[in-house]
DNA sequence: GGAACACGTCCTAAGTAGGGC
DNA sequence: CGCCCTACTTAGGACGTGTTC
């Protein structure tokens, strides 16, 4: 007879396979195969401070590479009292912006041998709750919240998740001035928008429309406020504010609506976001007038597809990519700083000058 | 005296804190705050199929909200042995092909209660052998391969971890046709490929380059092959191939190769994916040269910046988030079977008929 | 419904074997 | 010889759950 104590014949719904199925090599497998003691072998292995003389550490990873054993995680997360997990909440991982920012955050996981678990909370504050509870389960390091939020306080539900988990010795970074978090990350939107509404209006431009999200909304408010105020000290005079959200689509819709109640040549459009700009444009386009001389548009982020738009699109730079991995630093760096995040205002081809 | 036997103070390099820190709370505390037993509050609220005393559960959940007690995930996976965690490796988190496929994931786990984490393969095979082994650790129910790889066997290195990986009772699902994968996710590049080659010679092509990646890459020699198929049995033929990678970069640099070399008025583009055709069309329009009647360009995938670029693109649509909604429950379903994946040509400006 | 054990790891205490001084 | 120092071993508790009896 031969050694498995039961066999028996598996349930035939399960997943078929052409791999022999059985239980992970433990520790204790480790430390049998190389004749050591299970001690010896942690050590060795996921060692301590503690020395363990060199020909026993090679006898233990012997073992362990002929085993092909892997540390379990979940036991070290138990024993250890944490787990090498960062969390990431985004609004919409195919959204370019927090692709660029989960990017960074993924390299600096990775330099520090963390895994970076990702959550979608579609800007759903319900949802948000609820994952941030989930989440808690897993015990992370740290907990990144980059969906752009609501100004309003915080429904109570996620005010109190935050903090529990911040109780249990987590960090919460969230992007922008929330009083929940224990660090926060800064985009300069308002001085960035500031800086790009005062340039617009150096070009020639008086007039424009905004394509902006629902009130309350952080990250488009500082925006909003940023360029008119830029914009109106240089001469220029905000016409109308259209809300939305932070999809193309609102975009396009937003600008058909626009262009339905009558756009005058010469006009400035900006749009609270590279890809809500780009909905504008393609709204622009289907009604038959031209961007640029005719319709002018500038957006904010420079995410990649703006610079491959045509004409191409003026907008702000924000090192996100750098955003995520700074966001990361501030998840493990005990004594993290803010580095600062300059923005660049970037004029393309969407707003040429006018000429007088 | 209070409680807490050595308070001790923290040393002063810990993190700096508003929230008071302290031990999560256990099973343990809810049962005892409960006045029942750890069986019974473990089967009120995490509970198997056995039943609870309607009134005994009450009390349990009451203790539990009082306390903001959430299960140790860590410990509940060594418990069961099995933890509630989908894996996804991508190459690249900020490309947009993978922005969607991870948004499909991401769909299905959220669907199932299951936790997504993600890891970026960088297409280096050996930085995936160490994420493969290293997130073996976590022993989470399916590992997602959607980073495209080469045709050649997968160095030793990979194989054996995703057969250990399998062993223990995770399921592998790859993209393409991998031989160490349980699961396979097939995008019918080829025939995707050779209708858009058919479909290209029909407007009047005859003359092709092809802007591919390095040759041993599956969805790339797919496409390629598969256009060339098309393209050659209706009458065109494909010049020349210049081999790079997926990225934008990648496209415009070999696009700005074949234009110093010469590239005749009338001539097609076709680029591996939309990402290598946006950054060919960039090379072109700075070559002074015009998209479309000039030199059309056609990629593949179907992003969406490629309906944003002017002229849009005409390219193969891919249903990418439902590509990776598919891998998701492939990775959980029993009896799961791909469901068709259907490809369709999309014509655009960017390839105008051409006048006989 | 409860008592007790199992899961895989880390950690500590106490003991032991060997080497150099 | 006795001493200390080092690096091992054994034994067992702890972590928080799920699951027999």
């Amino acid at each position: 007879m031969t050694n498995p104590a039961s066999p028996a014949e598996r349930p035939s719904s399960e997943r078929a396979s052409r791999h022999p199925r059985g239980p992970a090599p433990t520790l204790h497998d480790v430390a049998r195969e190389a004749g050591v003691s299970l001690a010896t072998a942690s050590r060795a292995l996921n060692g301590s401070e503690r020395k363990v003389a060199e020909s026993f550490r090679e006898r233990v990873e012997a073992a362990a590479a002929k085993l092909g054993y892997t540390a379990n995680v979940s036991a070290q997360a138990i024993a250890r009292g944490t787990s090498p997990v960062i969390a990431l909440l985004v609004a919409d991982i195919a959204d370019p912006y927090f692709g660029l920012i989960a990017s960074g955050v993924a390299r600096g996981a990775d330099e520090h041998g963390l895994v970076v678990t990702i959550a979608i909370t579609e800007r759903d504050q319900e949802r948000e709750a609820r994952i941030v509870r989930a989440l808690r389960g897993q015990r992370p390091r740290g907990l990144i919240l980059a969906a752009s939020r609501t100004q309003e306080p915080r429904e109570v539900d996620t005010a109190h998740e935050l903090a529990e988990f911040a109780r249990l010795g987590g960090t919460v970074v969230a992007f922008g001035p929330d009083g929940d978090a224990d660090r926060r990350i800064e985009i300069d939107n308002r001085s960035g928008a500031e800086a790009l509404g005062r340039r617009m209006a150096e070009l020639g431009y008086r007039s424009a429309i905004v394509l902006g999200t629902a009130e309350g909304v952080r990250t488009s408010d500082d925006r909003l406020a940023g360029f008119r105020a830029g914009f109106e000290a240089s001469g220029g005079a905000v016409e109308s504010v259209r809300r939305g959200d932070f999809r193309r689509e609102s975009g396009a819709a937003g600008m058909a609506a626009a262009l339905a109640d009558g756009v005058p040549a010469g006009t400035l459009v900006f749009a609270i976001s590279d890809v809500v700009a780009i909905g504008a444009m393609s709204a622009i386009r289907e009604a038959g007038r031209e961007i640029g001389a005719d319709i002018a548009v500038c957006g904010f982020d420079d995410v990649p597809a703006s610079s491959d738009v045509s004409p191409a699109l003026t907008t702000v730079r924000v090192p996100l990519t750098e955003v995520g991995y700074q966001a990361f630093r501030a998840t493990v760096d005990a004594d993290w700083e803010q580095s600062p995040l300059p923005l660049e205002v970037v004029v393309r081809a969407s707003t040429p000058a006018i000429p007088r």
